[in-house]
DNA sequence: ATTGTCACG
DNA sequence: ACGTACGTGACAATC
């Protein structure tokens, strides 16, 4: 059995990683992809190979001397990009934690490196496989030396491999004459020049006739095109710096001691640190050994005697925190009305020594132990549980002061994650990696104890970043807030909403058989792909592509046809016929329960900025800006005996604007006038406040939105139709008017680039990682991130404080009337009759006194038969 | 699973 | 020169 080396072609599968992967960050705003593609292509080597030694080579300096010889001649070359220049010492000490050999060798190659050390090696006896992504390589194929080239196609990683044979093969030519072929050809990607005019093919054949350039040289006049011919005539000398330039040498002198290359556990604590650091969670889970220190397995109990759990619930009462999880019987689906039903048990947490999974079944009753439970969660000082909303259906709480949710804390502290899993939080909070597999009892008590011991985590992280009070005063609260509002639910009328979906299916038929007719064939109008070829292809209408896929059918191009082209203004009807009739008619239906109403899902953990977010269905984007749209609000309607009010606040983006930036103007605005895009646009465009045109108003309306979103000129001129030198000018007078506002943006942008978030008035953090990107798009996005999440955030701050409030009077007082949704800047109830006056003021009050800012927050408040009335 | 489109604030 | 407004979710087609 022969010994086996891998040698890696450090900066070549780097760049390749970098280039192939999507810009991935840490926490600290690491830029980490090109670190992740390479361990993944080392790592998927390492299972293939199994090789006992193992070797990285690094270039010095990139690029380095060989190169900078024809950087010079050709006077250009492009600098490393920055996100990757620094993710080149991390792989290094990443693969140092790893104990992985690496060598670097001033004024040598990595090219180089590895050429003598294949050969070295190859000549003691043992296989070589190299790796790398330039294909320059496989000159150093030989029978026992086998290159490796990794590609990623879409998304997976496959690897091309070369022995001698292949490399013949493939370009019919031996590993070293490859290297006169690069010399006649040239290669772009490693800067080697070539012969003008010599492609692959012409190359492929002098070399394999001649073997070599010098042949081919002294048969110069014989070479078969004549073109050929004559340029390496011309250009002997690139020809000899192109070969001198792809020759790798296999002869250079550096010290190496092969036993250091030996490979032993990579899987080291050090590399782990490094993997947590560098948040790679696929990769965490190859280390077998989680923390050795910290065996929690070695305390868990499985519970399935009643005196046994009657004792731990005993004890428990003592416990000042309690973390807990509730799990499902996997085994069957049990009736909805019971409301235990499906329970299989719980899991319970209160101290490093102390968790266990108590199963339901025999004498042990899940609504038993969900009393044992809510009874706990009462008495202990902190009561902590993943996805509380979830399990409140199950666990009546009674109090709610302490009660710690998890991922609501997980998701404060970063709003930019995905999802929250128990898995994550042991991971990131506890340094604990909990394996895919694992029995069910020990997930449960994972979760349980991941509740117990985060929350302490978690906890201490909210105060130093600020948070506490955000978490405990206002999102821990609004939980329960929002598990009403899912409970309470909305009525739909079925019925209304069949036959206002069967008008639609007869338009859309007729829409369709006449769009078929003026395009002279039937196809899918659905289809963009089929839509596109229709249009621009077969009727040949002007205004082509547009998308990587193809031809671009959206709205705003087609408006553009549609004056002229019947088809396309049809096409254009279609369209809003079958959106709504899909979403809205077909789609809301799907989701009405035996109750009449709709119970659609509030999410707390979702949006970068702090906002709710509507699910299953989304109830925060029913139409209404087009009549035909609105009109589907007319079967959202109140219970019998009921009645809607719909309040929702005035510009209240805009009014957090002229708070948070101070700016005398725009609250002298605000206090003395309530259209504020009129007396905007009076000020901008300095025009009396009665003078100014339909026209002006929309325009600085437009600003005003463009200020919120974070504005650009371009942004603004696509919006208001204008140029970029106009839309950049209002921009400019809008500066001048409200200089505050400038101010405040520019800081909003230097403070996040500085601290790498923002905040909100109430503490929410966003961060923003792209500022730290050197690609212009991406940091121009963070740039309008910076300046949009503070506004946005604490706009959706207020309103959850108007929530809470709200909320609670109607409760506190025993209303009957109930909060049913919420759509960012407005409220629905569904107000009993008799406390419609009460409910009002309550909206009013609660919702006008959330924050007390330097211009007044107002309301719009309407009340209706069904929801189309009171908006 | 991803893309294009379109509904909302 | 680069190619955009900020934040969401659902549906249908296509991969």
């Amino acid at each position: 059995m022969r010994n086996k080396i891998v040698l890696i072609d450090g900066h070549s599968i780097l760049n390749r990683a970098f280039y192939g992967l999507p810009d991935l960050t840490n926490a600290d705003g690491l830029h980490t992809n090109a670190v992740y593609g390479f361990l993944t292509i080392l790592f998927k080597i390492l299972e293939e190979e199994q090789p006992q030694y193992l070797t990285v080579a690094f270039d010095v300096h990139a690029p380095t001397f060989r190169h900078e010889m024809y950087a010079e001649y050709k006077g250009t070359r492009k600098p490393m990009a920055e996100e990757l220049r620094q993710q080149v010492p991390v792989i290094k000490e990443v693969l140092q934690a790893m104990g992985i050999k690496t060598v670097e060798c001033a004024g040598l190659e990595a090219d180089d490196l590895i050429g003598t050390l294949s050969k070295r090696c190859e000549e003691s006896g043992m296989d070589v496989s190299v790796i790398s992504g330039d294909r320059d390589l496989l000159q150093l194929a030989t029978e026992h030396v086998k290159i490796r080239i990794p590609k990623t196609k879409q998304g997976r990683t496959e690897v091309e491999d070369y022995y001698a044979d292949d490399v013949k093969a493939r370009y019919q030519v031996t590993p070293t004459e490859f290297i006169d072929l690069k010399a006649l050809m040239g290669d772009t990607a490693d800067n080697i020049p070539g012969v003008p005019s010599i492609g692959e093919k012409t190359a492929t054949k002098i070399i394999t006739e001649y073997h070599s350039i010098e042949a081919a040289y002294e048969h110069v006049e014989e070479l078969k095109p004549p073109r050929a011919s004559k340029a390496l005539l011309e250009h002997w000398d690139l020809a000899v710096m192109s070969k001198e330039l792809a020759t790798i040498h296999v002869n250079a002198e550096f010290p190496f001691e092969i036993e250091e290359a030996l490979l032993g556990n990579i899987y080291t604590e050090e590399a782990y640190a490094y993997f947590q650091k560098l948040q790679f969670k696929n990769l965490l889970a190859r280390f077998d050994v989680t923390a050795p220190a910290n065996k929690v397995e070695d305390y868990f109990r499985v519970v399935t005697e009643k005196e046994e759990a009657e004792r731990i619930f005993a004890e428990g009462e003592h416990a000042s925190c309690i973390g807990a999880c509730i799990f499902q019987d996997t085994k069957d689906v049990l009736p909805l009305f019971a409301k235990d039903a499906g329970i299989g048990g719980i899991g319970l947490c209160f101290g490093d020594e102390e968790i266990y999974a108590i199963f339901a079944g025999g004498d042990i009753e899940a609504k038993w132990l969900l009393k044992q439970l809510g009874l706990l969660a009462e008495r202990t000082e902190r009561f902590a549980m993943f996805d509380l909303k979830r399990v409140l259906k199950d666990l009546e709480l009674i109090y709610q002061d302490h009660c710690f949710d998890l991922t609501v804390a997980a998701y404060l502290l970063n709003p930019l994650k995905n999802d929250y899993s128990y898995e994550d939080v042991a991971r990131e909070q506890l340094n604990l990696m909990i394996e895919d597999k694992l029995e069910e009892e020990s997930k449960i008590c994972y979760e349980a104890y991941t509740a117990y011991k985060g929350s302490e985590v978690l906890w201490e992280k909210l105060k130093e970043s600020g948070m506490a009070e955000l978490f405990t005063e206002i999102e821990m609260p609004l939980v329960f807030t929002l598990y009403d509002m899912e409970q309470n639910g909305v009525r739909v009328e079925a019925d209304a909403l069949k036959a206002y979906g069967e008008r639609l299916g007869v338009q859309i038929a007729a829409l369709e058989q006449e769009i078929y007719k003026e395009a002279g064939e039937v196809f899918n109008i659905n289809s963009p792909k089929q839509l596109g070829v229709v249009l621009f292809e077969n009727l040949k209408l002007p205004g082509g592509k547009k998308t990587k896929t193809g031809y671009s059918t959206a709205a705003d191009v087609l408006e553009k046809l549609a004056p002229d082209y019947p088809v396309v203004a049809k096409v254009l009807e279609y369209r809003q016929y079958a959106k709504l009739k899909s979403t809205y008619a077909d789609g809301l239906a799907g989701y009405i329960q035996e109750d009449g109403r709709i119970h659609g899902k509030f999410n707390q953990t979702i949006t970068a900025t702090g906002r709710i977010s509507s699910t299953e269905p989304n109830l925060q984007n029913i139409p209404v800006r087009m009549e035909l749209g609105r009109m589907i609000r007319k079967v959202f309607i109140p219970e019998d005996g009921y009645e809607f009010v719909d309040a929702d606040y005035s510009q209240i983006e805009l009014r957090v604007l002229a708070h948070c930036s101070g700016d005398s103007h725009l609250i002298a605005a605000y206090k003395e006038e309530s259209d504020i895009h009129r007396i905007t646009a009076s000020q901008v465009f300095h025009v009396p406040f009665d003078e100014v045109t339909d026209q002006q108003r929309r325009n600085a309306k437009a600003v005003n939105f463009g200020i919120v979103y974070g504005i650009s000129s371009f942004g603004l001129s696509q919006d208001l139709s204008i140029t970029r030198k106009e839309a950049a000018q209002y921009i400019e007078d809008y500066f001048k008017t409200y200089p505050g506002i400038k101010v405040f943006l520019d800081d909003a942008v230097r403070h996040a680039k500085e601290k790498g978030y923002v905040t909100t008035l109430f503490g929410r953090r966003r961060p923003v990682p792209e500022l730290a990107s050197s690609n212009f798009m991406q940091r121009s996005f963070g740039e309008r991130v910076a300046m949009n999440a503070p506004i946005q955030g604490t706009a959706a701050d207020i309103m959850k404080i108007a929530m809470l409030g709200v909320n609670r009077r109607l409760k506190e007082q025993r209303m009957k009337s109930r909060l049913v949704l919420q759509v960012h800047d407005e409220l629905l109830i569904e107000a009993y009759q008799p406390e419609i006056e009460e409910v009002k003021k309550i909206l009013k009050e609660e919702m006008e006194q959330a924050a007390d800012l330097k211009v007044p927050l107002e309301i719009d408040m309407h009340t209706g038969a069904n929801w189309y009335e009171a908006k």
